[in-house]
DNA sequence: TGTACATCAGTGAACGCGCGTTCACTGATGTAC
DNA sequence: TGTACATCAGTGAACGCGCGTTCACTGATGTAC
């Protein structure tokens, strides 16, 4: 039976955060649509009332999941903006690894997003390109200009490889699984650092004292 | 009928290296047994001689992948270890990156293996461990001691995750994709150089000079 | 060395099951009068 | 405002297909005599 609009969109949003959530936790291949539409309270054949395919739904819930944990930093930083090493001690944090489900989407499917086609790509480019621009803004009147996008690209890389590693470890070797977070997280500032040591650069901003 | 030890061994061999590759290429939820066996030249039925199920199966082949891969680099460290800066160039180039179906399988399944169950875990923290080693040798004479697996750990984690961003990115913008993996390269040996300078440290190895 | 026979790697049909997708149908919603 | 009706979100059966796994069977291999 029809339903009005608002229920209408109201579903949507559901498939989108189940089809985001279960896609997370057990991966693109590993969830089928009829398990989507059931999470969000439907029958299969309505996810085809929103959604072309089951290509169309990853592409839309990937966005989906990242817009979400990115409006999260966005209230945070609405508060007050985070400094490089708090958004770091952030990335690199076991509650960041163990959120899998609703954590970023970026780092929960790496690996599968290659095998994904060309809508999912640009997705994941346009994604990576937010949270560097984030992590960039942190770095003003720390790191000079130049080095900044430079950092942030590299800080982003290193946490989704530090993430997917210390989840692929956890099961066998939780300490490995910590020492490649925090390891990870001591290098990508280490690097931070020595771009900061021996010059002045920004226009007035003061470095902040950092352990 | 049956066939010859020889021949049963390299039947076995041929499995494991097809599913390996395949795994490596579509994804372990994208490839079929029966798939993997057609690839080796034999049926299906055959592959349940072998190994007692697909998750045996995939266990086994991430290992043989893992291995063949590491065969290839002390073939090369035989003939002269390579340093630190030469690992990263090789980490971080764009041929590593393209080789998908021959290259490293933890940065090729790096998110799926985390859904895998104990054994593939425990072979990756093995495989995670002995990469970790190779790089830790060619820090010797390079960083103090007391860093050195610091960085390695870090580096492996880095190097998984560029590759992983870049082969996501590039259908949809292969300048992201280049750019991802030569600022995570650099913003990593800036961290080695960052613990280099200002000590002595190594027994007697000469720091080399490098860009 | 030659013969008889047990072994077992490999074959291919069959199992129940879930996959993505389609479609005739339902019935409340939203609209035209 | 009240009535008639077109719209369309959602239902659930059905489609062909491939999945992982099992198993009776085959026949060359390897072994015991």
């Amino acid at each position: 039976m029809r339903v009005s609009k608002e229920k209408a969109a109201e579903n949507r949003v559901a498939l989108l955060r189940a089809a985001s959530q279960l896609f997370r936790l057990r991966g693109i291949d590993g969830v089928g649509v009829a398990e989507v539409a059931k999470a969000a309270g439907l029958t299969h054949g309505a996810l085809y009332a929103h959604f072309p395919s089951k290509d169309a739904l990853v592409a839309e819930a990937f966005w989906y999941g990242f817009e979400k944990n990115l409006e999260e930093d966005r209230a945070v930083e609405r508060v007050r903006r985070p400094s490089f090493e708090e958004h770091l001690a952030s990335f690199f944090s076991i509650e960041t690894r163990d959120r899998l489900e609703t954590g970023c989407p970026m780092t929960a499917s790496a690996s599968e997003i290659a095998r994904q086609g060309n809508a999912v790509s640009a997705r994941f480019a346009d994604a990576f390109e937010e949270i560097v621009t984030m992590l960039e803004e942190s770095l003003e009147g720390v790191v000079p200009e130049t080095k900044r996008r430079r950092l942030a690209v590299a800080s982003v890389a290193a946490q989704i490889g530090a993430i997917a590693v210390s989840r692929a470890v956890a099961k066998a070797d939780n300490a490995l699984a910590e020492e490649v977070l925090e390891s990870t997280r001591k290098t990508i500032s280490a690097a931070c650092k020595v771009e900061t040591s021996g010059r002045r650069h920004a226009p007035s901003a003061p470095t902040p004292g950092s352990s």
